[in-house]
DNA sequence: CCTAGCACCTATTTTATGCAAGTGCTAAAT
DNA sequence: ATTTAGCACTTGCATAAAATAGGTGCTAGG
């Protein structure tokens, strides 16, 4: 593609984030020095090679999706984070204290806040969490709690009613047990040695051995759905709020699909590449109209998945020069 | 007020929360058993009591919020669940694994489906819970995990990094002290009695006891906090896809609010009387154009709000019936 | 290869018009 | 003293027609 071409695309793709109008030949006459009917000559072209599209035969063009691709990857310089920017994510990164959860919450805040955009984080999972410590509180009557802690300092707990017959001292006992031959097991794997390593001694030792195993099976499978099913919006309404969302039924379109989770949930499972991944309209799954601009986090053994969400116009290297400073900062290196 | 004012109010406001279209005389003649004339001269009266509005000089009426208040008070009768409804809100209470503030959530989930409104529980304190443990879980480095759990099962968790110069054994050598000397003491009092009662001991055992006291302080604050702050939304979407919400900007406004944990607080704290709260139109802070009902739950020790959030048109009889009915069974009698 | 000029499109805004729904008032009927 | 029928009048809404604005494609000349 020859050189005004491209100038003249990456113009009128950022007139266009910019200013949500088609743009016409004669806005461009002085960025590129010549007249509008050169301008709009070489406009056909574009066209043509299907970059850019017109709402109808005569207004100004707007970029296609495979225009806003061709920006993306051939044209936009990410922008680096003002260092104002920088301050506010250093300051909840470094935050020893806070559960990592937290502040991955929190960043996401901050993100939907200095982009504008929607902003998700989601596909929370502890695989890389090792267990520490189950610890049995008991209540009174015969309900009791259970807790899971990882080494890395994740806690979840579950409450139980002791079925009739089991003995608060069993549950003790196995909690012991798993305590001492457990501990340093990856989460994820908790269950299957239950069943193999800890069953059988319990089958020996204790009466009611199948409810006593259960009980501790589902509280790790506690763990992992409620690490798993965590998702955090933050910055709803910065979509709707933008220009492109004029009508009733595409903003309770969109709204509705806020809420259902599974589409969400779509967002992460589709399979990208390392470091930034930019889906395009109809490329993502989630809305047609819009662009999703993910990364993932590994980080102190908990991984996810933050999502932006903004119109198709969105401001691309602003959002993907903040993506790749937040990729940097929370990834472990290997 | 005469008889046949209130009925003639009465299907006024019906007939309006059906339609949401202004109501004219002509539609009431049968209802009434008189002709159109007679029914725009009663519609003259109330109009001039404040209960009915007009739109335009001429269309038909609506009920202004005096009328929907009068409605509520004198007019109309809650209408009783289904069974079906019953059943659903059943299943969830009886689920004594459950933990509370679960259970509660998943009942909001029902309320909004059932009702067809937005629904939140917000506000939840823990107040009439009194604290059964402390624990201790040390990660690697100087990193622990403070857990407390309370007599009625709930349990928050905290990171902390250990200060320089406090030694691991002081802070499980405090948390036993706490377990003996605190168990059974209401949550919101232990951060006055850890200050009173606990402090002196440790200064006089423990070198660093300043850093131990305030890592503990902390924990039980965190506890604090994160009962206070929960907001759990169920059905946002409910309420713009009404056709009230026909514009844009209204969209957008309400949207906005629901993102306002501020705002929705204040429905919270919001004084009413025992039982159920109304709140029409102005009367309510969150929005002017919408109803808000709410009543408080206070069951096992946990005490909370739930509201309903719709236009004023709002179906008062189901949603007081469902109330009433979560009211009744979610609170322990006294 | 670029540019000026002009005919031509199409969306948007404005203006005009007719129609539907409902009211208020007056006068007659009960 | 109420209730009712009749009618003039008001307003909103929908539809159509006209004017406007912004921009294009094409042709011809530089």
């Amino acid at each position: 593609m020859e050189e005004r071409q491209q100038k003249l695309l990456k113009e009128i793709v950022e007139s266009y984030i910019k200013t949500v109008k088609p743009v016409g030949s004669k806005s461009l006459c002085e960025k590129l020095k010549c007249s509008s009917a050169t301008i709009r000559n070489e406009m056909a072209t574009l066209e043509e090679m299907g970059l850019l599209e017109k709402n109808h035969i005569s207004s100004g063009r707007i970029p296609s999706e495979k225009g806003y691709r061709y920006y993306v990857e051939n044209l936009m310089k990410p922008k680096e984070l003002t260092g104002e920017d920088v301050l506010k994510l250093q300051t909840i990164f470094s935050n020893r204290d806070l559960q990592l959860s937290d502040a991955i919450n929190q960043c996401v805040e901050i993100i939907s806040e200095i982009t504008n955009y929607t902003s998700i984080v989601l596909g929370k999972k502890s695989h890389q969490n090792t267990l520490q410590q189950v610890s049995i509180i008991p209540l009174k009557e015969d309900k009791i709690v259970a807790l899971v802690c990882t080494d890395q300092g994740m806690v979840q707990n579950r409450q139980f009613t002791l079925p009739a017959h089991v003995r608060m001292e069993e549950i003790v006992k196995t909690s012991e047990i798993i305590n001492k031959m457990l501990i340093g097991t990856p989460i994820d794997e908790v269950s299957t040695r239950l069943e193999y390593d800890i069953k059988p001694i319990i089958s020996k030792r204790i009466e009611q051995y199948e409810s006593v195993y259960h009980i501790f099976m589902e509280a790790f499978q506690n763990f992992a759905t409620n690490m798993q099913e965590n998702i955090h919006f933050s910055g709803k309404h910065k979509l709707i709020e933008k220009p492109e969302y004029d009508n009733v039924e595409e903003i309770r379109k969109i709204t509705s699909k806020f809420e259902d989770e599974d589409l969400i949930k779509k967002i992460e499972e589709k399979k990208g590449s390392k470091g930034i991944n930019i889906y395009i309209g109809e490329e993502n799954e989630f809305d047609p109209n819009v662009t999703v601009i993910k990364t993932t986090y590994h980080y102190h053994g908990e991984e996810g998945t933050i999502a932006i969400i903004g119109p198709k116009r969105m401001e691309y290297d602003r959002v993907v020069g903040l993506l790749s400073y937040i990729n940097e900062n929370l990834n472990d290196e290997k």
